[in-house]
DNA sequence: CTGAAAGCGCTTACAG
DNA sequence: CTGAAAGCGCTTACAG
């Protein structure tokens, strides 16, 4: 590797000053376009590497986003992602990404490790259990926070996410229109706003329906695909004989299928089910999964547009926005034969 | 927020000097311990924020590794990812992750950008049609390129990946030994090294028991669940009526057994199938899948080591390290019936 | 339209 | 064991 070119090399080779090469170079109509042209080749001629960290301790802005959720693998978390990652691309700003797994600790580093390389802003869907000053921490040091898919009650930040009561209403009616009385509900966990939330809403769509709820068909705990396949044997041997699952995601719904289809049953005839997202692959299942869309790409894009909007000074009211969930009805539930 | 807190501060706060404070923040024995914990203590006190891009101006080391793949939505590159971030994150490094979709410009945008931020090391895989000088790049500029499940012939570069030719071998070989004579190849493009190294290793394997390759059993061009669903109705279509079909990848292999499904056949017994990579949700298929282990894991693991080693000074040797595919048979293959 | 100079917040020889 | 000073590579008032 040659010498080093910053932008004073530039200068002294050209005979003018680093202040005329940091200006040209930014195409500041404050130098002669002659020299703004006459600079910018030498800078691509002599392979010029704009140092941003020297930019940056000096402005005191990165142009650093970043992005922290539970567990990017994750197609929900992905597709929220993939929805933030285009609308930044857009603005010039890069993003550090990571997982924190529920883990207080991980997240907290990640803060720490943002503000260090004088992150602009973050964006998070925040560990179970998070304390509300690892959050206000970033707050206070000028770093703003948007959230996405869960909620902290104890902080006014600006938060994306669907309405989790209203769509798992939509999934549960569904059901009930098919003729379904004894329906479970599988996966999730009351440690987050989503978990309890969809419960509350199962639980309230049934009793308008005069439908008693039994705690029992609640099966509490699977969050993916695994664990909605393993939660399949723990239905099947309930003594109710529910006819139909409405189930916390659309991971938790798909393994739960493969799960009943494992054992001899025809997921969508013998047992109706519903999933919650429209993950891409809710469609391509068989049989397609009947869910409710949560709009994570609406979710990733808005977040992505209020933290650019709020770097850019303008001030977006903070506090919750929700999104209003569809129903997308399939092929994996099924009116009730008597 | 109140006024910035810095080194200066801090050691004016206790009458020290700058080097003192720095030095005593990164446990440097030359403290003495008194006036370190001292030190250490009072930084706590005043909420001191380390500001690595002025440390990193200095020391040009940064303590970032950038990472891009094809679309890390898809779970082969998360896993990869995976085993990458927890090598990393026990040598308190910081990543920044990107998607390429195969477009060179997303990457070379990318590279400079990590260039920008004096990233200290790359790991990727290359986008189709990657110009070797935009890796060269990285190189050039003191910034190591390890490359990981993808080739690229014209550089020596560290790479680490499956040995794709002898993996999709013994796919093949398995379903020859059950007694398949018609077998198709569903998914990858020659574009890819994968694409062409597995296509290849289909066609040897078949050559060597002696059974004719028919190219219209080919069926190129899906490496997506979705275009694996569609492939099956092409498939079906096929005049030589294959008992059986090698699939580039899981995600191909899964998306094309629910499109057979779909079609009122029973995967594993109307028609084999064999997947390639033994993702995590291969063995929670129905049926669950007989597929190729790939050893994600391994891979990412493996590159982390090989930059981290290169990183502190240790000469590993650059070329390509394969890793031994293995086979995992379950369900979704079974004896031809005559 | 262009230049000289200060300063962002660290770390690192060098002295003592 | 501790301090004074230079310097990393930019940008930004300020002069002219």
């Amino acid at each position: 590797m040659a010498q080093k070119i910053k932008l004073s090399t530039i200068a002294e080779s050209l005979g003018v000053s680093t202040a005329t090469v940091s200006l040209a170079l930014r195409d500041s109509p404050l130098v002669a376009e002659a020299t703004r042209e006459k600079i910018k080749a030498q800078s691509r001629a002599l392979g010029y590497i704009y140092n941003r960290r020297a930019a940056s301790l000096r402005t005191s802005r990165s142009g650093i986003i970043g992005l922290i959720v539970h567990d990017i693998q994750n197609p929900f978390y992905a597709e929220i992602l993939k929805a933030i990652e285009s609308e930044l691309d857009r603005s010039s700003h890069t993003f550090i990404l990571s997982n924190h797994y529920d883990s207080v600790e991980k997240q907290r580093t990640f803060i720490e490790t943002l503000l260090q390389l004088g992150g602009d802003g973050i964006i998070m869907s925040p560990a179970i259990g998070s304390p509300p000053e690892d959050l206000q921490l970033a707050e206070d040091n000028g770093m703003p926070v948007i959230l996405v898919a869960r909620t902290m009650d104890s902080l006014d930040l600006p938060t994306y996410r669907g309405d989790d009561g209203y769509g798992i209403a939509l999934a549960t009616n569904h059901l009930i229109g098919l003729g379904h009385k004894s329906i479970a509900m599988v996966g999730g966990t009351d440690q987050t706003s989503t978990g309890r939330d969809r419960y509350q809403g199962y639980v309230d769509a049934l009793k308008k329906a005069n439908i008693p709820v039994d705690p029992k068909l609640r099966l509490a705990g699977p969050r993916t695909k695994q664990a909605g396949f393993e939660a399949a044997v723990h239905f099947l041997s309930l003594p109710q004989k529910p006819t139909a699952a409405v189930c916390w995601n659309d991971l938790v719904a798909i393994g739960f299928m493969s799960g009943l289809a494992r054992a001899g049953l025809v997921p969508g005839k013998d047992i109706s089910v519903t999933g919650y997202d429209d993950l891409e692959e809710a469609s391509i299942a068989t049989p397609s999964l009947t869910t409710v869309w949560n709009g994570q790409a609406e979710v990733g894009r808005l977040a992505a547009r209020a933290l650019l909007d709020k770097l850019s000074g303008s001030h977006e009211p903070d506090g919750l926005h929700l999104i209003k969930p569809e129903m997308r009805i399939r092929q994996s539930t099924a009116r009730l034969l008597r």
